[in-house]
DNA sequence: TTGCTATTTGAACGCCTGTTCAGTTAGCTT
DNA sequence: AAGCTAACTGAACAGGCGTTCAAATAGCAA
């Protein structure tokens, strides 16, 4: 046997890449071997070799698609806001859950397998990663120059809200007790409440942090 | 050569502990071999075998000795703090950080190998995990009870405060611009906002999520 | 000095790794 | 029917993997 009826190139490349993806998320990048992706996709590990050149090439193009498609993703979603600075932070929150929860795997294999890029390719990756967390922080400055928001510092709370909204998507399961909705608003409030510092408390208490 | 001068059990046994929690954090479980291990305590590989039974078990005991101490140090600090839930929660934030960034390497194994552990101590660690995230929920139904707290869901606002706080890890560099002291205070602001939820905006808004 | 135990080596086991490549076939074009 | 190309196989390569174990040595006790 050497080529298979009804082969396609074009759709082995796609499934290669889903195999990949899926078995990346599940396993880790260095627990899973070129045959195991080649097995899921139904060929043999050669073959493979006809579609990336190699299996780092293959975490890189997965990690590399997914910020591509986010960055752009979010552009287009704040081209149709208008409002200020809440409007646009509201709008991020909801943007940010949605399409996490929609990829879960391209989210975790983003952020576990950094480390077994190349120096290279981590490098490519990590400035993508910068300019998504500017986004949001471009957002935080522009609330708090507005006096809307009361941040001691935009930069750390633009990995921190990164980090509580990304963190939906290790624990959510699309049958939980909670609605995709439900739980947007929810870290809406939460947000709300971070942006605006001291709430009830200490309203408007000022912008130093001691 | 077979046994070498000046040897001793009790030291090679830490030195296999302390080099695979540093080169498992480094390169992730699956992409570090026994013989680079070998390699960092000075032994030849076999010799690991004395120290413990397979490599899965070195990474289980790693990821249980850090929750073990983690639920000890938590509950040995509570053990010392009278006051108010918002005392309780400025006090778990503190302890959180300042615990993790002095443990980045274990911290680091514990969210990111969970996938390489056999199914029986996946289900060991995400229980203490659990125990733990329940910890901080404990506290925040407390403020939520008096009335200190506004928020929609004690049990998402836990995942989200560990989240944005366990993040600190991932940036964090001795030498930046802050000082731990500093990051702190940033932190305890954006979580005090958090749990009031609304800030000024509109502080007092209720409980419910619409 | 002899004996005993703790400690380690170094070779070996069978199996898996990423990658290459000559050879084979499916399906289209001429 | 012949030729061509796209798609794939299956074997091979050199090396690494986790783990085991007989043999060897260090340091101490008798």
């Amino acid at each position: 046997m050497a080529r298979k009826s009804g082969s396609d190139g074009k759709k082995t490349a796609r499934e290669l890449r889903a195999a990949a993806t899926r078995l990346f998320a599940k396993f880790g990048y260095a627990a899973v071997s070129m045959r195991q992706i080649a097995t899921e996709v139904g060929v043999q590990a050669g073959a493979l070799y006809l579609y990336t050149p190699d299996k780092q090439t293959l975490l890189f193009q997965i990690m590399d698609r997914h910020m591509d498609e986010l960055l752009e993703a979010w552009r287009a979603e704040l081209a149709g806001v208008a409002g200020d600075a809440m409007a646009k932070l509201e709008h991020f929150v909801r943007f940010h859950i949605r399409f996490h929860l929609n990829r879960g795997d391209e989210i975790f294999i983003s952020y576990m397998e950094l480390r077994n890029l190349t120096p290279e390719n981590f490098a490519l990756i990590e400035a993508k990663r910068r300019a998504y967390e500017g986004l949001l922080g471009d957002i935080l400055q522009e609330g708090n120059a507005s006096g809307r928001f009361a941040l001691c510092d935009t930069k750390l709370s633009s990995y921190a809200i990164i980090a509580m909204l990304t963190g939906v998507s290790t624990w959510y399961k699309g049958d939980g007790r909670l609605s995709l909705d439900q739980i947007e608003e929810i870290y809406l409030c939460m947000v709300r409440g971070l942006v605006s510092q001291g709430g009830p408390i200490s309203a408007g208490a000022g912008k130093g942090f001691m």
